[in-house]
DNA sequence: CTGTCCATGTAAGGCGTTACATGATTGT
DNA sequence: ACAATCATGTAACGCCTTACATGGACAG
């Protein structure tokens, strides 16, 4: 259970409520481990039931009370030893891959079809990661010794590589299909 | 739910037993779609409950009954439709990288600890999908026209192409966490 | 005689999604 | 006047995993 980890990562960079922590979310490790506001709500819950997060609830007058999570030492250190502990190779999904497995039964026209539409996912996916990208690069120019910055901001670039190695493979593919010249490549 | 459709794609091969099934799965797919047993077990009952494949109990004597599964029309009908369907963008989950994205809150010694096993295990994945390609390649040259071939190979090609590239990626970011010289990359 | 392969499933639980529900404040 | 933002959750469902259960055949 990683979600549980990543709320911890990042109320141990300050406290929040579940609210704002769903901005965080969203902002930040999306591109990796999206997570809805139900989700954080209820693992929010949990945490607090192991002890790994206390609440303070913020009582509002005229609005609706605000619960602050936090850390406790117990969660830091949960956190520090999964932050620590090297994990299994992750299960890989894809279903547009089960599209392409089984291409044969549908006619170049529709096949391709299918592969272009995937093209343009995948080059707006990535423009959005360049674009992100370029702003940390000014960012980290100016402090230049973040240890903490760079090791986020790093986690774009795998997704900017990957995407990128998948979007040459898939025009390609595509060239491939299109000119009936079923070569495969060398690696 | 994307696993029905594999299943659909593999007995639109030929008929097959669940048992058969999960070979096929680990033989072939296994590297963008996992399923284990159970799942393929309650998945052919749901198939079967919606009349896109047929059950036929085969008896042998001194064994167990076996059930061989076969498409129906509606079935190939529901595979094709569903094959020539561009599907939003798959969510991506990947907790390796949260670990990184937290990696501030551990000493240098400790990530490289899980960085270096990653690279291993990225490795040793690796290598192995161009094992399994490298004998793609041979069965290729013997049957250049295959476009059923070639497709399924292609996505085989998919992982090597993206894998490759978050292995670099990861080599790069263990020397420049190693030598302490936070410069991003220029794409 | 022990383990692996063939072949079938059930049970329980965890993780994630979608939809629903409430209600005040702020911006257009 | 209406939509978006802030802020909290619940309910129901679906998919996937892990563990459990059965039992014959065959190989070392």
């Amino acid at each position: 259970m990683s979600l549980k980890y990543a709320i911890l990562g990042f109320l141990s960079h300050q406290p929040m409520t579940g609210y704002e922590l769903k901005k965080a979310f969203d902002r930040s490790i999306r591109h990796f481990w999206p997570a809805n506001q139900s989700q954080i709500y209820r693992t929010l819950a949990d945490l607090t039931g192991d002890g790994l997060v206390d609440m303070e609830v913020i009582e509002r007058e005229e609005r609706l009370d605000m619960k602050v999570y936090h850390v406790t030492p117990a969660g830091r250190e949960e956190l520090v030893r999964w932050l620590s502990t090297p994990l299994p190779i992750q299960d890989y999904r894809e279903p547009f891959l089960i599209q392409v497995y089984f291409g044969n039964q549908i006619p170049d026209e529709k096949l391709i079809a299918v592969l272009e539409h995937e093209r343009n996912e995948l080059e707006g996916l990535l423009a959005l990661y360049k674009s992100l990208y370029g702003r940390y690069q000014q960012q980290l120019k100016s402090q230049p010794d973040s240890r903490a910055l760079f090791l986020s901001v790093s986690t774009l670039e795998y997704g900017i590589a990957s995407n990128q190695a998948a979007l040459e493979w898939l025009k390609s593919l595509i060239e491939r299909v299109q000119s009936g010249e079923y070569r495969l490549k060398d690696f």
